[in-house]
DNA sequence: TCCTTATATAAGATAAGTCATATATAATAT
DNA sequence: ATATTATATATGACTTATCTTATATAAGGA
């Protein structure tokens, strides 16, 4: 799971709340990973009796504790470890590419209003991420450092690419669609 | 699901049994979708009792008995159904992405060999999607569709513009490293 | 006044997929 | 002689993540 790495390497930052973290993800890596509220508690509660964060219970009087986590010198050496290994890619299943394997059971037509929905869509995506560095602002105030700004902006970066490769090969295929460049049978 | 929706597919095609099928996903969707044999089974179970296939045992006396599955008109209706729908985009939560963000805790010499090892990585894998095209003959003998044969080579030119787009940019940054344009701090 | 948003955490139910293992036989390769 | 691969299905255990709902209070906007 790199959930828990992600954790690590925020706590890694400064001492954060399930919500903080929520918050962190939703203006930082928000593009590439959402977090789900209930998955962040259940890992920070794992982290702990892994001994890789510490909790810190803050009492409040009028709304519920805040738990505050702490990455530990074992968290820490865990994060680094991490960081220099290759992930095993874990193959990802793609919806939409057994749409498209498949699609020919589907008229011209019908294929071309797809693909032309696909393109739009990216099209929409990719406003969105040309968007995002507008949160760098945010982001900057938690982290101040130049070198994390630049890591950050490397996966917008990514992300863009990968977008425009989709978009271009969307196009392609509808320039196929009109130019009767599809195989009927 | 859509592992559902790819059975479904396959069995549009000609009726198979679960190990049919996982041959099938081997041979032609195999860079996108692998599929895992328990899972077919369990999914084949399912779409039983939802009447969108149906099953034949077949006797055989000296193995298993095969339990071969047909698609029914209902299941027929679901799969055209699902084929025009844009399926909800489900976030993907990149491993490798994490670690890029959060890589500015290493050394600029280790950030160099992850790259570098990234790009290796991505080169053969490049390769690997080339060779793709050999098993073309084997799927051909299965659907015997020029127009089949041409969507499936669609799915193909998606990955390789995908591999294309990640490896530039593993290698812009591994130019941006190399020219010190990476901040220190 | 009422509704929404923000603050804060948590647990139950369910889904989807992976991993390991079990059963059984025949053919092929080393 | 031994090991592997092919044929064929199935289940238990586990992991990871999502969805839903619960609890509690305060501030701000319509």
């Amino acid at each position: 799971m790199s959930l828990e790495y992600a954790i690590l390497g925020f706590l890694n930052y400064l001492p954060l709340s399930g919500y903080d973290l929520k918050k962190m993800f939703d203006i930082s890596v928000q593009h590439f990973w959402q977090a789900d509220q209930s998955q962040i508690y259940r890992t920070l509660a794992q982290l702990t009796e892994q001994g890789l964060v510490e909790k810190e219970v803050i009492h409040q009087e009028d709304r519920p504790d805040r738990k505050v986590y702490s990455i530990t010198p074992s968290g820490q050496e865990q994060l680094q470890a991490w960081l220099k290994i290759m992930p095993p890619p874990k193959p990802d299943h793609s919806a939409a590419l057994i749409q498209v394997f498949f699609c020919g059971q589907l008229s011209n037509e019908e294929i071309l209003t797809k693909f032309e929905s696909m393109a739009a869509m990216m099209k929409v995506v990719l406003q969105r991420y040309q968007q995002v560095p507008t949160q760098l602002e945010e982001y900057k105030s938690m982290v101040n450092s130049q070198r994390e700004t630049f890591f950050w902006l490397l996966t917008l970066d990514l992300g863009l690419r990968s977008i425009r490769a989709n978009l271009e090969w969307a196009e392609s295929i509808i320039e196929m669609l009109k130019n009767g460049k599809v195989p009927a049978k």
